[in-house]
DNA sequence: TCTGGGGTCCTAGGACCC
DNA sequence: TCTGGGGTCCTAGGACCC
């Protein structure tokens, strides 16, 4: 028996997290390249192009990319990441066109991630150019006026460091940090504790809560709630009947304001892919020759990303889009985990007999999960009773 | 002229075992 | 002959996020 002790009898502590995303992050780090640029409507996509004297615009543009980030003065024409760029060159001709140098951001990434380390240890990664904090140790009694002063301070630390500048919400939990995080973007703080929830988070719409995505959105318009506020309004049961079980309480409790998940400052990756868009749909038989090259690449990438990161995998998995969009997937689980490019290539063509090829082929991917460190036990010799079994 | 590339998590059905 | 239920692993697809 454990002795009673106030753990067990007293309310849990408010928490208090911050979420800090870095502004227009890929763009403005391509002005900091580029200062002259400042000011005007610039995007980040598409595939890496020859450098010319001039910087390209929009309009010249000519393939599949999409937009990864825009400046601000680009998204006052109505472009935003995900779009086309050849839909966003109708909308914005005369945008300037860079495409994505992921090198440069990782660098600036890792930069601003070290220097709110020096300030608050306690970060999850939530990928290239944002992060949660967990500033409890720096703010004991969640108290509104500190956690103003602490998201100045790494807003200051971020900028010393790279020239960048982000916006930074504070609230008791994951959910609504990230939610006010981006209510006064670019370079804004906004703190928000549980009392504000009926007038600061209620009248957005439900699509804002991360985890919401267009087709919820659409669902939830369907049935007349359009606001974070309805959310909350609406009966769990009800939700649960159109949503299902799980997604439907998880809905209204987000709208309630309620997360209690925590912050995770170190995980392990569940899967690693390489995938690639052709430049043109290619045939199946016409094109063989050009796939099968891209296939064997794109398991050399894949096989040297394992092997950077320490990892084997047990499952292959390939990924194919054909020209109308649809997307099919297949599964290979071996049984010893494997590493290699040939490997791979053998395993992801198992799963590439299984599609039936009967339309020209957009996209090849190929993935490698159920992943492992190599000296967890595969070089270990088979137990000695199974090993008798089977000699 | 639509729609990138890297991920995570959830669901649902079937196989197989106890 | 059929009936029961739980647990785990595998597979395929889809929503969502950055």
């Amino acid at each position: 028996m454990k002795p009673p002790g106030p753990a067990r009898t007293m309310p849990p502590l408010p928490r208090s997290i911050a979420h800090l995303d870095m502004d227009a992050f890929f763009a403005s780090v391509e002005l900091l390249r580029y200062p002259q640029l400042r000011g005007q409507a610039v995007v980040v996509g598409g595939r890496r192009a020859t450098a010319g004297e001039t910087f390209p615009r929009l309009a010249d543009y000519v393939g599949r990319g999409v937009i990864t980030t825009a400046t601000y003065e680009a998204r006052a024409f109505g472009v935003h990441s995900g779009m086309g760029l050849m839909k966003a060159a109708q909308l914005a001709p005369d945008a300037i066109l860079l495409s994505a140098d992921f090198e440069a951001y990782r660098h600036y990434s890792r930069l601003f991630k070290a220097a709110v380390r020096q300030i608050a240890p306690e970060v999850e990664d939530r990928g290239i150019d944002e992060i949660y904090i967990d500033l409890g140790a720096l703010n004991p009694d969640g108290s509104a006026d500190a956690a103003r002063r602490i998201a100045q301070e790494l807003q200051q630390a971020v900028t010393e460091a790279t020239g960048l500048s982000c916006s930074v919400g504070v609230a008791p939990n994951k959910l609504l940090a990230k939610l006010c995080s981006d209510l006064d973007k670019p370079a804004g703080i906004t703190i928000v504790t549980a009392a504000d929830l009926p007038t600061r988070i209620w009248p957005l719409p439900a699509r804002r809560i991360n985890g919401i995505g267009p087709k919820a959105a659409a669902r939830l318009e369907q049935l007349g709630i359009v606001s974070i506020g309805e959310l909350a309004a609406a009966d769990p049961a009800w939700l649960q009947a159109h949503f299902g079980e799980r997604y439907g309480i998880w809905l209204h409790r987000a709208a309630l304001g309620d997360d209690e998940r925590p912050v995770v400052t170190r995980s392990e990756p569940k899967s690693l892919s390489r995938e690639t868009t052709f430049e043109r749909d290619l045939h199946p038989r016409a094109d063989k020759s050009e796939l099968s090259a891209s296939f064997t690449r794109l398991c050399e990438q894949l096989a040297a990303d394992l092997s950077r990161k320490g990892y084997l995998g047990k499952t292959i998995g390939l990924k194919l889009r054909f020209d109308n969009f649809r997307t099919v997937t297949r599964d290979h689980t071996l049984a010893q985990p494997v590493g290699g490019a040939a490997q791979i290539r053998r395993a992801a063509g198992e799963c590439l007999k299984r599609i039936p090829l009967e339309r020209r082929i957009r996209l090849l991917g190929v993935r490698v999960s159920s992943l492992c460190r190599p000296d967890d036990d595969a070089e270990r010799p088979p137990d000695p009773v199974q090993a008798e079994l089977f000699t």
